[in-house]
DNA sequence: TATACGGTTACTATT
DNA sequence: AATAGTCCACCGTATA
């Protein structure tokens, strides 16, 4: 009402900082009553779904921002250019040695201390059953791939119309606005992670669900919007997360803690890692940079300008992890070879180029093609030897304000494209048809699904998630 | 060149 | 059943 309906940039620069605050605070287990003390008392009514993620009285989702509250310091005469950290409220200013170290571009990563999965835990029971459960099946040896060695083609071909969405694999993990949707990569596993819009890190362990315990697990981790998630096959217990506000944390599912691992002013957008190097994290920070973090030397030992806008999404080729795609919002899709790339000039193997901003770029499962979902209403289909061949088709985007941008993602072998649609489906676009083939959609589908991921071992299993905290996994028969 | 604003969109919680 | 609140994306346009 009194608030205006927009957040000017400086308004936003503000809220920014002090949700950049709150996360050291957390680190640091300082965190002040006042924001957790934020919204009224609420109970959880269940709605659809009958699986739901579960809050402790003591430690509430900030569902409510307390922007209203801490706005009004604007008019106690703010100067419009105020710098990070640096008294913007009472909290901040009580601990100033604290601020100082955070300004520092490049931290120590210890210094900041872990935050204790306990502290950052917001469940009513207890998370113990999840740490033994990631920890045995990532301990567990992985089976060959499921399917197709190689990844061209399933055998027989994947039946779209087997793939169904049953009411048990529904569930709702974390509240307010999934950003980004992982399986824990174990073939004995159906373990899912989701983060949010608020920096809430949620688990669904779908087969414990189905016993006594639901099997959601929802921890607090960051205090932003979070970007990415990145779990490698050979290191599943290793679960890193980065956050619109400059963090990259590392849960550590062995020592219990979400290690604090990089920090910075500008934001985070997208994170990667390469399938053959567990050493390091390859992330989009800021107006088109993109930084190479090696925990060797415990700073990033790469950090190009490789756009004109934010890079969206970074995704390695399986078949050569030296080649890389981004996707910016400055209309572009950009094809990379790590071992080449100017540091003053950057020339990409291959550009596509967009009317609008590129949400994602993925590489096929067998790395021959590219696929590209772009804000101008198209998704690009990129193959080809040098990948020379470029085919757009048409789709609509326009997801608006509420709802995470679409991002196609690929099946389990090169033959099917999953993005999700206005009308609460999943559209399935054919490449070599250069067309939309088939819809998903099930009546138990309450939301618009809007981000996905393909389990890596398990063909059919595909997790879709949505703006109101939902994940869908559909399954094969 | 940068900032501001209006408009777009759907889902949840509350009445 | 209806409606208020969300607000961190993006585009096009207007303004400094």
């Amino acid at each position: 009402m009194a608030s205006s309906q927009k957040l000017t940039e400086y308004e936003r620069k503000r809220l920014e900082n002090i949700r950049r605050n709150d996360e050291m605070m957390a680190a640091l287990k300082i965190h002040s009553k006042a924001t957790e003390l934020s919204a009224s008392s609420s109970a959880k009514r269940q709605r659809v779904v009958t699986k739901s993620y579960k809050v402790s009285p003591e430690k509430k989702p900030r569902t409510q921002s307390p922007i209203v509250i801490r706005r009004s310091l604007r008019t106690r005469g703010m100067p419009p250019e105020y710098s990070d950290f640096k008294a913007l409220d009472d909290t901040v200013e009580a601990t100033p040695m604290v601020a100082k170290t955070l300004t520092q571009s490049n931290p120590s990563p210890r210094g900041l201390g872990p935050l204790s999965c306990r502290d950052a835990y917001r469940g009513t029971g207890s998370d113990k059953l999840l740490m033994e459960r990631i920890l045995g099946v990532s301990k567990k040896p992985h089976e060959d791939f499921g399917f197709e060695n190689g990844g061209d083609s399933i055998k027989g071909g994947l039946e779209l119309g087997s793939l169904s969405l049953n009411p048990e694999n529904i569930a709702r993990v974390v509240p307010g606005r999934i950003m980004n949707v992982r399986f824990l990569p174990c073939s004995n596993s159906k373990m899912i992670v989701v983060g949010n819009k608020f920096g809430d890190v949620g688990f669904w362990d779908v087969d414990s669900s189905m016993d006594k315990d639901d099997g959601i697990y929802l921890y607090h981790p960051h205090s932003g919007p979070i970007s990415g998630i990145s779990i490698q096959q050979q290191c599943s217990s290793k679960i890193f997360t980065s956050c619109y506000f400059g963090f990259i944390r590392l849960m550590d599912a062995e020592k219990e803690v979400f290690d604090l691992v990089y920090s910075s002013n500008d934001s985070i957008y997208s994170l990667s890692q390469r399938p053959d190097d567990i050493k390091c994290l390859y992330f989009s920070e800021g107006r088109g940079g993109f930084n190479i973090w090696d925990e060797r030397v415990g700073k990033c030992s790469t950090q190009w300008n490789l756009h004109e806008d934010r890079i969206n999404s970074i995704d390695f080729n399986s078949e050569n992890s030296n080649i890389i795609a981004t996707s910016s919002s400055d209309g572009t899709a950009c094809i990379w070879d790590l071992r080449s790339v100017n540091v003053d000039q950057p020339k990409p193997l291959k550009e596509v180029r967009h009317n609008r901003a590129v949400q994602s770029a993925y590489f096929s499962p067998s790395g021959s093609s590219l696929a590209t979902t772009s804000m101008d209403d198209t998704v690009g289909i990129v193959t080809g030897v040098n990948f020379d061949n470029t085919s757009m088709i048409k789709h609509n985007n326009q997801t608006g304000r509420w709802i995470s941008s679409f991002r196609a993602i690929w099946g389990w072998d090169d033959s099917y494209i999953f993005i999700g649609n206005m009308k609460r489906g999943v559209d399935v676009i054919s490449p070599a048809q250069k067309r939309t083939i088939f819809t998903l959609e099930s009546p138990h589908m309450s939301a618009i699904p809007c981000r996905f991921d393909a389990h890596p071992y398990n063909v059919g299993m595909l997790a879709g998630a949505t703006s109101g905290g939902q994940v869908y996994m559909w399954t094969l028969g």
